[in-house]
DNA sequence: ATCCCGAGGG
DNA sequence: CCCTCTGGAT
């Protein structure tokens, strides 16, 4: 995908969504971390399941702390991982509780020093909550930075340091989203749904029919 | 490289 | 049945 192209493939996507926003749930940074930290290899609408159970709850570190180890497990139970989650969760609480005034951190160091948080949900701290134009690389931006030519590259970091050089500043913010959204509804894993996709013209993967 | 690990879809 | 889902730790 030529620099051009890129341009047209966010407008277009602006277009259609002006104010894109995650599909987790939450009301703070706290939930916003605890529901990123939770959404590893899991589906958002699992997620929500979950912390709709869980946030009325314990919605802080000291809550999370209170409902102990089987307390946390019962509630997100039906998460795939659930029992790393948990443990991750409440170190992490721990932690906030113990270096950070029950707050979460705004550095990109503090956030992946949290059992859990590694750099995707790190970035996506950083992006959603405090505004960064960082950019991160899960499952859905990955495949479709590569099946786009958006981005190529075989790791998650290779594919991130390529989207912050390709991506213009001004979209970089909302980008996560209307990748994601993208990838989630039309450029999915199994089967693209090209023909129902607005940015085919300047995707690599659509075949296009020659002009003329 | 391997493990974790439930739910939903094809 | 198999694949996928806003990955991270060992």
């Amino acid at each position: 995908m030529q620099e051009q192209q890129i341009q047209r493939f966010f407008t277009t996507l602006q277009a259609a969504n002006p104010l894109p926003a995650s599909e987790l749930e939450y009301s703070s940074v706290f939930e916003l971390l605890a529901a990123v930290l939770l959404s590893a290899q899991a589906t958002d609408v699992g997620v929500n399941k979950a912390t709709r159970r869980l946030f009325p709850v314990a919605n802080t570190p000291a809550r999370i702390l209170a409902l102990g180890l089987d307390g946390l497990e019962a509630h997100i139970r039906t998460i795939g991982l659930y029992r790393s989650k948990a443990r991750h969760l409440i170190q992490t609480c721990e932690i906030l509780l113990a270096r950070h005034g029950g707050q979460v951190p705004r550095s990109r160091e503090a956030l992946e020093a949290l059992p859990g948080v590694g750099r995707k949900t790190a970035n996506v701290v950083l992006n959603v909550a405090f505004g960064e134009p960082t950019c991160a690389v899960d499952t859905h931006i990955f495949r479709v930075s590569n099946r786009t030519g958006l981005a190529p590259g075989k790791t998650p970091l290779a594919v991130e340091l390529t989207l912050v050089k390709r991506i213009p500043e001004r979209f970089r913010v909302d980008a996560h989203h209307w990748l994601i959204l993208h990838g989630r509804y039309v450029c999915q894993a199994r089967k693209p749904r090209c023909a129902a996709c607005s940015v085919a013209d300047c995707c690599d993967f659509t075949p296009k029919t020659t002009a003329g």
